[in-house]
RNA sequence: GCGCCCGUAGCGUAGUUGGAUAACGCGCAACCCUCCGAAGGUUGAGAUCGGGAGUUCGAAUCUCUCCGGGCGCGCCA
């Protein structure tokens, strides 16, 4: 048998391992009970003692071979240990144990693993471009006031999505739909246009369906200050129209503002009355006409949702001729669904009951199963034991930039990304700003700086000595433990694309930086043998990377020193 | 009433296509710095995975049913 190669270029990597001896195992179960199709997966079980690795290809093979699990499991490993003794020696234990094959890999492996996350550096866990185009739309807000805590979450959990489908070489497009044309505009502009005459006279009456916020005052007083010559000489109708769109581009700019700050791309901030009146909406509906799937009642235009699982019609344009809701998404949908292959839209808590009539939609098209929604739960502010009031009706709103304002964006970002979309999440700005170990965010970045300053003692020398050392020392629990997680990063992030599920980054990190900390107390990095503190330096280096790469997707720093 | 989501340790949660004695953090108890950052580490106590039935060699995970909680059911957006 050949040794086995720990430099980087030719190394034979943990994932090459397993899928030779997947294969191996396949031949064997093929020779020892012809006829039966052996299904080979691999988990990780969680009690050490199992392997690192274990494949429950025996259970598959039960029924077909009338054998026991167990003695399925020894057959098969026996077989290939005679048949094929190359792919055995990359292990370091193969044992058949009630009916699964736990596996533990050659610790060159895991250093081979090591050498190329050090090579790699911040590429690491980078797939090639594999032209799958996706629409990704999140944070969607009405223009009529400052963005919300809620919709933080949204960017935080979208931002996090889209940069790890970078890294996995998908197209994705970012977007941002700005609802300015149905009623809640004019709404608006009356709002501003009472706030604005209140300036001058405090009797006049607030609209009982106007935005009540104060940032609606502070738009008036812009207008009293740049603009009342222009708006005395309106007339009602000019004014209030004028009103409107100048609180939406204001509010609009605001928005974008936030998001910039809070560090999140988009790549089109898409007007709904642009795509009026560029003639957008107008082709859904005479797709859908096409189809067949529309009729004419009452004088209204519907869509026959009840095709597709829908309790009822639904109305696409009134009798009066004008859009509903709906009406721009199917718009709008159509024509993502035209130009990507996977739609996704982030949602807010309350468009729940919304997710059927979308995938009703993308059916309608001809699209089944390439739109996806996800709901981003609530979030309920705390500050210590105290819950902070956001009642949009009274205008008690918080904004991100408050909440960012006194926590920061890491702690915000962190937080938001933590727990899964859809679980409801209790975020306590008190416990956010702590510098403690109940915070997990600068459990993380404190793993990051450790590392750093754990390199500044080492020296130039030994950091770049480390980078090409052999990291055959490389053998400790703690230190195969560590490897194992820092190896695990791109079938992670392949994971959170697949199932959508960022969350598992926050904790992919939060593990790293644990099994970072135990490796650190347990081995001594810089030890006085040389051989072993270049390996060790190695080790550090890579889970820096890891570190750095995991907290980037999330949109979190990695300071150097805290 | 119909539809969707959720019930996992005192609290907050995770749990890929069903796998072995159910995991993580906080909190609680007891420990660990003559040495690389103790913003760290180790150990312990703590769970009939809401109840019941079914499918399976095997169920927190799939099916049915009941209980408890949240949300949605406009020619609003």
């Amino acid at each position: 048998m050949e040794p086995l190669a720990v430099d980087a270029e030719h190394a034979v990597l943990p994932d090459d391992a397993l899928r030779s001896f997947a294969d191996a195992i396949r031949e064997s179960a093929a020779g020892v009970y012809p006829g039966t199709d052996a299904a080979v997966g691999f988990e990780a079980p969680r009690r050490p003692e199992f392997g690192e690795f274990a494949t429950n290809v025996a259970f598959s093979l039960v029924r077909a071979a009338r054998r026991s699990p167990q003695e399925i499991a020894q057959t098969l490993v026996a077989d290939l240990r005679s048949r094929a003794p190359t792919v055995a020696g990359l292990f370091a234990s193969i044992e058949p144990v009630a009916g699964f094959i736990n596996l533990r890999l050659a610790p060159a492996i895991w250093q081979a693993a090591v050498a190329r996350i050090v090579r790699d550096g911040e590429a690491f866990a980078r797939a090639s471009h594999r032209g799958t185009r996706i629409s990704l739309e999140f944070g969607s807000a009405n223009p009529t006031g400052p963005l919300v805590v809620v919709q933080g979450r949204a960017l935080s959990i979208g931002d996090a999505l889209a940069r790890t489908m970078r890294l996995r070489g998908y197209d994705v497009f970012v977007e941002w739909i700005i609802n300015d044309s149905g009623a809640q505009i004019e709404t608006l502009g009356r709002s501003v246009d009472a706030r604005y005459r209140q300036l001058s006279d405090s009797t006049i009456a607030f609209p009982e369906d106007g935005y009540p916020g104060e940032y609606v005052v502070e738009i008036a007083r812009a207008l009293r200050d740049t603009q009342s010559e222009r708006i005395a000489a309106m007339p009602e109708r000019e004014r209030l129209e004028f009103m409107a769109q100048f609180a939406r581009d204001e509010l609009v700019a605001e928005q974008r503002k936030s998001a910039e700050r809070f560090g999140v791309r988009y790549d089109l901030w898409q007007s709904e009355r642009d795509l009026h009146e560029k003639g957008g909406i107008a082709a859904g509906i005479e797709r859908l006409k096409e189809l067949g799937l529309t009729y004419e009642e009452d004088g209204a235009i519907f869509f026959r949702a009840t095709q597709f699982g829908d309790d009822k019609d639904r109305v696409l344009v009134r009798a009066d001729g004008r859009p509903t809701y709906l009406c721009t998404d199917v718009a709008y949908h159509y024509e993502k669904l035209r130009r990507a292959d996977r739609v996704i839209d982030i949602l807010g808590p309350d468009h729940h009951g919304y997710i059927g009539r979308l995938h009703g939609l993308a059916a309608a098209f001809g699209y089944p199963g390439h739109l996806e929604v996800l709901i981003a739960q609530q979030v309920t502010l705390m500050r210590g034991a105290e819950q902070v009031s956001m009642s949009k009706r009274a205008g008690q709103l918080v904004t991100l930039d408050e909440v960012l304002d006194e926590v920061g964006i890491d702690a915000t970002r962190f937080f938001f990304a933590l727990l899964a979309t859809d679980t409801p999440l209790t975020f306590d700005l008190q416990l956010a700003v702590e510098q403690s170990n109940d915070n997990p965010v600068y459990y993380v970045q404190y793993g990051h700086a450790r590392i750093a300053s754990v390199l500044r003692k080492a020296g130039d020398a030994d950091v770049k000595a480390a980078r090409g050392a052999g990291l055959e020392a490389l053998v400790h629990p703690a230190e195969i433990a560590l490897a194992r997680r820092l190896a695990e990063l791109p079938n992670l992030a392949q994971s959170v694309v697949e199932h959508l599920a960022p969350h598992r980054l926050a904790r992919y990190a939060r593990d790293v930086a644990s099994d970072f900390h135990q490796f650190y107390t347990e081995c001594r990095i810089l030890a006085e043998e040389r051989e072993l503190r270049l390996a060790r330096l190695a080790l550090a280096i890579a889970a820096q990377h890891v570190l750095a790469i995991s907290l980037d997707l999330l949109g979190v720093t990695a300071p150097d020193s805290m």
